[in-house]
DNA sequence: AGGTTTTTTCCTGTTT
DNA sequence: TAAACAGGAAAAAACC
């Protein structure tokens, strides 16, 4: 595998170095705390471009292309250090955050790569990007395996960053509709079975195995369609939507298990004991959501990382959590604001926060303590100030109104809720209650009140992390 | 062991 | 009228 992987990789000695030094990118500066985040990741891409780049782009002096479409391009490098390619090419590649990766063009995937090795400043000179010449949809599906392959060095950070990435899009971007064009009426399955079919072209990835078609393996997708799924929908809501896609087992499905995906599919959820080892791809993104029997995990940490904190690992990839279908239909698990009382009127729920039933973690077992809690970095604030930092966040779903006073505005407040809620586990979270959090912070000046602004907040004077330079 | 911290949940009422 | 805001109350659960 290792030796088919290398012949297939093309043997050009391009590196970031060249390609940086081709297409001069902002700073890693610039790329952590954009200023203003539209100007560098503009939320939809120009129909023209701009005469003058040279404030925002670096001294990119670019002649205006006489016809320029922003979609599917294929530009060669070639082709990209032409002028008119130029502006093209670094559209697209800062248009990475706008879509979801599996739709990413190559040059998607390059403009993702580059702000990768911004974030966490990663050497340039020990990533060929033309070892990463593959589109949103392959990466997605490589292993970190292969990511290490690719990149020695580096390829476990890439390979979390883009799960990081992908975990956010689940609520930012339908993942489907590079497989989903042609007719509205398009429905799951078909995208499946195209799906399907890209696999089977991928130069690195196996196909799905054992032979069998997506329909036999996934008889019926309900005929969802792309445009069913909602980023505003709770999450739970998009767990089931999603998590059919494909299907999920149901108890009465006895057929389920013999007709799984084999281990080297991308559709392949692996079982328990393969979370954590190393054959693993991002594809399980796109399985049923799982959730560990604690609710907050440590991560990893790179003890030896170079500089700053690197990705977290995914929780859904820890080897020593239970893993159990977030979905969960059994009477007694049903959200309790849905039970009803023997008459039939609905039963008023309880004041104050319901009891978690979590089964015990070996930690919990062995040293009678659960995972922290309120471990460095996740609290609220500071998930909001991550976001913020986050170009696949800001300013999509949160962005800065006053940088420079640290003040932001929830643009999809809901998203922002279902993101705090997939970190901390809990399905039922709602900017209702998130929005109830953020004002405990104002006494404690961690964030200021903006009067009459809607889903504006402030940074307070307890608040730290948010400046450009601290 | 018990207080503290940081949410989470529900609620009533108000403002936009 | 809906969405957002404000803040009280109660509780969970890890932290100290």
């Amino acid at each position: 595998m290792a030796e088919s992987l290398k012949q297939a990789i093309d043997d050009t000695t391009l590196d970031l170095g060249q390609f940086l030094s081709n297409f001069p990118i902002p700073t890693p500066a610039q790329f952590a705390i954009p200023p203003p985040s539209e100007a560098l990741f503009p939320p939809t891409p120009p129909t023209s471009p701009p005469n003058n780049m040279s404030s925002t782009w670096g001294n990119i002096k670019s002649e205006q292309p006489s016809s320029c479409t922003l979609q599917g391009e294929q530009a060669s490098f070639t082709e990209l250090q032409t002028p008119q390619s130029n502006y093209m090419s670094i559209q697209n590649q800062f248009n990475w955050c706008n879509s979801h990766p599996m739709n990413w063009s190559y040059t998607q995937v390059r403009g993702f790569l580059t702000w990768a090795v911004a974030e966490y400043e990663l050497p340039p000179h020990e990533i060929n990007f033309e070892h990463f010449r593959v589109n949103g949809a392959k990466l997605c599906m490589m292993s970190r395996e292969e990511f290490s392959l690719l990149c020695p060095n580096y390829g476990d950070i890439l390979y979390l960053s883009i799960g990081k990435v992908l975990e956010e899009a689940q609520y930012l971007y339908d993942p489907t509709p590079a497989f989903c064009e042609g007719p509205s009426d398009t429905t799951m399955s078909e995208s499946v079975r195209a799906m399907h079919e890209e696999m089977m072209n991928m130069d690195f990835i196996q196909a799905p195995v054992d032979d069998l078609p997506m329909q036999d393996l996934f008889p019926d997708c309900g005929g969802i369609t792309a445009d069913d799924i909602d980023v505003n929908d709770k999450f739970d809501d998009v767990n089931v939507e999603l998590g059919d896609f494909p299907p999920s087992p149901t108890s009465t499905d006895e057929s389920y298990s013999s007709m799984s995906p084999g281990r080297n599919s991308p559709y392949y959820c692996g079982s328990e004991s393969d979370y954590g080892s190393g054959d693993q791809t991002l594809g399980n993104l796109f399985m049923p959501r799982y959730e560990t029997s604690d609710g907050d995990s440590d991560h990893d940490s790179y003890g030896s990382s170079p500089r700053r904190s690197y990705p977290d690992e995914l929780h859904m990839y820890d080897s020593d959590k239970e893993v159990k279908p977030t979905v969960d239909f059994s009477v007694q698990n049903a959200p309790i604001n849905m039970k009803i009382k023997p008459g039939g009127a609905p039963e008023r729920r309880a004041r104050g926060r319901p009891r978690k039933v979590r089964p015990p973690t070996e930690e919990l077992l062995t040293t009678g303590k659960r995972g922290r809690q309120h471990s460095k970095g996740n609290h609220l604030w500071e998930f909001v100030r991550d976001l913020l930092k986050n170009p696949s966040t800001n300013p999509k779903v949160i962005k800065w109104e006053d940088r420079r006073d640290g003040i932001f505005r929830f643009v999809q407040s809901e998203a922002v809720a279902n993101m705090w809620g997939r970190k901390k586990n809990n399905p039922n979270m709602t900017y209702e209650k998130l929005s109830r959090a953020m004002r405990y912070y104002y006494k404690r000046q961690i964030l200021q009140q903006v009067p009459e602004r809607r889903l504006v907040y402030k940074f307070g004077p307890a608040a730290t992390g948010w400046q450009d330079k601290e």
